[in-house]
DNA sequence: ATACAATCTGGAGTTAGCTCCAAGTCAAGA
DNA sequence: TCTTGACTTGGAGCTAACTCCAGATTGTAT
């Protein structure tokens, strides 16, 4: 698979994806004998899982040092499985922000529907007031 | 309440605070006489929402435009709730991220704490392969 | 064989979001 | 009053993650 097929299966540029082959977010990729990248089923693999944990916010270095990990071999596989599981940690914690700020969006939401009827902003005790965010009760 | 005070509240550096209303993320905060940052509760409130909403992921100057339309006043209420709507979509398309990377994340975590008992990886056909994410099915 | 599009490399440039710094001002304790 | 430490500003510097570019090479259609 070529590179631009990659590309548009993932929805990434080709620069990101010759970058993330650079800095080591994906093993080398296999080539043709003139040198172009041709894409193997397990290559595509790669770039799947790294745009995946990428656009959930994974860092680049900690993917790269997976990958670095990975070339090492078997013996590496218990340090592997402790970097997967800080990884799963912190994407939980993203999580968790995002789960966050939902809620407070929602209290938002819900005020200013009101107050796109009425023209008027009305907090209620439990929401907090003004267009800010703050709590009465604290 | 002093900007130190505020930075341990919510751990944020004075720095990033000043930043935060130099670019409008936050609205003008209360001075003393003297000019020192005094915040009131309503500027914490601002404080408050804007890591919040920040942590998740928003831009800044998404929050810097919800901040001046505040400023226009009333008749800006229905800008303001389109907009909170769009970066309400936006969050929830966060969190669609983290949860297919947590999807991914447990499946290789299972993975390796078998091969962690076994010194071997081994993957079956649902999952995928190698120490990528590729599905064999596909 | 030739044109033309796609790809290659190394390196420079860009953007967002802070983060640091110097030089000056303000405020509380001895 | 003096010292000490927190706070101020404007502006420069930094990091992560791309993104762009020039000039060379490869692959393909006529």
């Amino acid at each position: 698979m070529t590179i631009k097929e990659v590309c548009s299966k993932f929805g990434i540029s080709p620069d990101t994806l010759r970058y993330y082959e650079r800095v080591g977010v994906i093993p080398e990729v296999h080539r043709t004998p003139g040198g172009i990248r041709d894409y193997t089923e397990e290559d595509i693999g790669w770039v799947e899982t790294a745009a995946c944990f990428r656009s959930a916010g994974m860092p680049i270095d900690l993917l790269a040092a997976y990958v670095r990990l990975y070339k090492e071999g078997d013996s590496t596989i218990p340090e592997r499985c402790e970097l997967l599981r800080e990884a799963r940690a912190r994407i939980l914690a993203e999580r968790q922000k995002c789960d966050d700020a939902l809620a407070k969006m929602d209290a938002k939401i819900k005020v200013y529907e009101k107050a796109v009827q009425t023209g008027k902003l009305v907090w209620d005790d439990d929401q907090g007031c003004c267009s800010c965010g703050r709590t009465k009760k604290e």
